[in-house]
This record gives C-alpha cells, sequence and structure tokens, in this order.
DNA sequence: GTCACACTAACGCTGCGTTACCGTCT
DNA sequence: AAGACGGTAACGCAGCGTTAGTGTGA
C-alpha cells in the first residue's frame, strides 16, 4: 500500500518545490493541505498533490500566483486541459531549445577560428535565448486577454 | 553593408531584451554603449551586441547579474568558455524537456480515462517540473562556489 | 508641427530566501 | 536528552515594469 500522506518536508524533498514556497501557496490560498495533526504539523494528501502539480504547470505557463488563483477557481478549469496545454508549450520549448544549441554551437565555431564574430551571429542568438525565456502559447495569449 | 550602430529601441526589437533592461545592465555597469549621439541618444556597437549576448549566456547560466558582472571583469574569462557551458546546459535542458514531455503524456493518458491518478504520478511529474526550472550543470557549482 | 522615440528619475511589485524564536517528535 | 523537523511572523531582495515629465529628430 503506497503513501497516503506527507508532511510538508517530505513533499518538499520528493518535489523539489521549497518548504517556504509550500506554506506561500497556502498563504495566497492556492494550496491548502487537507488534514493536520493535531499539534499543527501540514499532512498533504494525493489530491493536494494533484492540485501542486497543476499550480505548477500553470505558473510554468507564464501565469501568474494571483492568475493561477483565479483558474483553479474558475467555472471552466479542467486539469487535463492544463496539462494539455502544458505539454503543447513543452514541446515548443524542447524545439526551441534545439535552434538554440544551433545558434550555440555556430558561435562557438566562429568564436573557435578567431573571425571576428558577425553581429548578426550575436544578435540571432540573443533573440532565441530571449524567446525562450518568454514563451507564452498562442492559447496563452488569449486567456490572459480573458482575465 | 551591414549595420554598424543600433539605438536602444532598435537594439530591444531585435534581440526581445527591453529597453528598460539595457537601460538597467548601464545602471549596473554590465553593458555601457560606446557611443552617443550629441543629444544623449544611446549608440550600441557591434562589440556592445557581442558583450549583451555574454551577460545573457551568463544570466541562463544561472549566476546573478553581480555574479555575471564579477565574471565578466574576471582574469579567466573566456567568451568562448561561456557559450561552451551554455551549449552543454542548452543541450542537458533539452534533454529535460523530453522528460517533461513524457511524464506530462503519461499524466494525460491518466486523466483522459478517468483513473484515479496516482500520487507518484503527480511527485514525479513535479519533480521533474521542478528541476528544470532549477538546472544548474556541475560546472556551475564549481563556479559559484567560486565566488 | 506632429508623432514616434529617446532621456532621466523614481516608485512598485512578484515570489519567494532567510533569519528568528519557539514547539514537537522519536 | 538531543537533534531533526515542524510552526508562525517578519524582513529583505533581485530584476526589472511602469508611470511621469521632458527633449529630439524625420
Amino acid at each position: 500500500m503506497p503513501r497516503t500522506r506527507w508532511k510538508v518536508g517530505e513533499l518538499a524533498e520528493r518535489t523539489g518545490v521549497s518548504v517556504r514556497t509550500l506554506h506561500y501557496y497556502e498563504e495566497l490560498g492556492l494550496l491548502t493541505p487537507s488534514d493536520r495533526t493535531p499539534s499543527g504539523h501540514r499532512l498533504y494528501t494525493a489530491d493536494d498533490v494533484a492540485r501542486l502539480q497543476q499550480i505548477r504547470s500553470l505558473q510554468q505557463l507564464g501565469l501568474s500566483l494571483d492568475e493561477v488563483g483565479a483558474c483553479l477557481r474558475g467555472r471552466d478549469y479542467s486539469p487535463l486541459g492544463v496539462v494539455e496545454r502544458h505539454l503543447a508549450q513543452a514541446r515548443e520549448q524542447l524545439e526551441a531549445h534545439r535552434r538554440l544549441c544551433q545558434r550555440l554551437e555556430m558561435l562557438a565555431g566562429r568564436l573557435r577560428e578567431e573571425g571576428p564574430v558577425g553581429a548578426e551571429e550575436s544578435l540571432r542568438t540573443i533573440e532565441v535565448m530571449t524567446m525562450l525565456e518568454k514563451y507564452y502559447t498562442p492559447e496563452q495569449l488569449e486567456e490572459l486577454k480573458a482575465r
């Protein structure tokens, strides 16, 4: 029989999400552990863990924590929908990283042969890097407008 | 003959780096445009653009702007070295995104068939997501210790 | 003369990290 | 009995976004 409850430190260790962050999510009303020990220690259930996953996915989709909250409380909220959009974005980032690798390889080549690096080379490389940081899918733009 | 100088807005548009950010880098002494028009408008040269690329690469490697500055001023500083480390990291992130996609696909599968999603499933997915955000190569850990 | 763009200066904000101090559990 | 872990409360901060008011230049 698998585990059914986690203390905050255990959850943090398993997920990489810090204890402070879990506290903070609770403060914002995003993730309240379903249970507590008599002495007040937080106990997270499998449902809570599922919710944490949704929160993190929405965050990686570029939403602020405020927006994440609104989304979770929203009427048309669908866990599967969230995962699917996250997946779509992850695939695009996969592609973006491929382009970044190409750019960096070219740049490294130039630098090795000591030829002066063309500005276009640098410009395009920066462009790809920056796009990576800001990635929003077209769908998200709609979402963000909807709020 | 290609361009040889860019105004701040032009550079911002080409790179995706905001005007405010370019101002801020200058404030910190990270990137001072080599020239100005008589009236004070910033003019960035190809060298400046190359430096901007280095700054962004170091940032994506996980360094704070303070550390970026220290690195650029450091004695053993090598542009090629920076690009190579960035490239190594980009490749690892490519792999990490692949794993993320796998996880999200499995999760989506579970959600579609309405079976209750196992907590392990959620936990592992969150773990992969979180690792992605924090990625530091072994090399970087050395760097960070060195400071 | 107008409209997009540049300048400087200043405040504001998000998402936590980081003490600090005290209880708990094994 | 002690050390790892939990609790709440509070401050602090990086990296810009965002006005605001003014000059510039095609």
